[in-house]
DNA sequence: ATTTAAAACAGTAATAATTACTGATTTTGA
DNA sequence: TCAAAATCAGTAATTATTACTGTTTTAAAT
């Protein structure tokens, strides 16, 4: 695939990933989308999900879920999963040190560490509100 | 499933993975029990994989390969990701903020946060010597 | 504006990991 | 030793994702 075309189906994934915050799913994309174009398919939205996440428009994540789930959000940043509902939620506290890591753990390493991530986990908002 | 029976399929599976710090696949756990047990069936594997996890007596991961991985390390610590080969490693290395980790991003955060894990990327010792 | 080759599409079939089902075997407490 | 329940082996079904095919769309050159 030596050039990119645009294409109309492409530009609808990718608005649509941008109005959302909480990681949907290649399916969830879907249903959406086929509200403006009835008839996309689904191997066109995963096809097009790889796409931008391989060009690095987009962010591809994996939870415990074991499904794919898509971040139109591509700076670095920490994530939150609900064990109650499984919701996924941007965590956008870093700690101090989190800029630091990378070569702190570097130095009891023997290969060379690049990146991180860090997922929290527990009780989403909302969650906490139903249970009272 | 009220009471737990012993099985020596389900004690050969957690014998096996007690002596990998590598975190296999079930697929993985299945090829390497057969030695032992050479007509044990996958479903069985992955029913006890599962079991186990459930137990607390193992942990069950997932990696960006989309596989279930399985740890018979359940203590918290953290994990590393070759981008060359796939491979996954133990980073025992904490840093000295971590313990905190969970309350400070409790008290920027409107759910309860019970727990984090980090992943960590890069290139994994055996591809750094085999890329020199 | 037309033409044209490549890219992307819709629709469908195939793949691969995992889970569910079924009748036989193993475990365990009585 | 016996019997009920758990577990098993083997197989079928499910589910997320990827690959294939013939048609449509895009975009650059006429």
């Amino acid at each position: 695939m030596a050039v990119i075309k645009y294409s109309r189906q492409r530009k609808a994934i990718k608005d649509f990933l941008m109005t959302r915050k909480d990681h949907p799913t290649a399916e969830t994309v879907y249903l959406n989308v086929r509200k403006t174009y009835p008839n996309i398919s689904l191997g066109t939205v995963y096809r097009n999900l790889t796409l931008l996440s391989d060009m690095g428009e987009i962010q591809k994540l994996h939870f415990k879920d074991g499904l794919d789930h898509f971040d139109a959000d591509t700076r670095p940043h920490n994530h939150f999963l609900c064990t109650e509902c499984g919701a996924v939620l941007d965590i956008d506290f870093q700690s101090d040190n989190d800029f630091h890591l990378d070569e702190q753990a570097n130095s009891v390493f023997d290969g060379k560490i690049t990146g991180h991530i860090t997922y929290f986990q527990g009780i989403c908002p909302d969650c906490c509100i139903n249970s009272v």
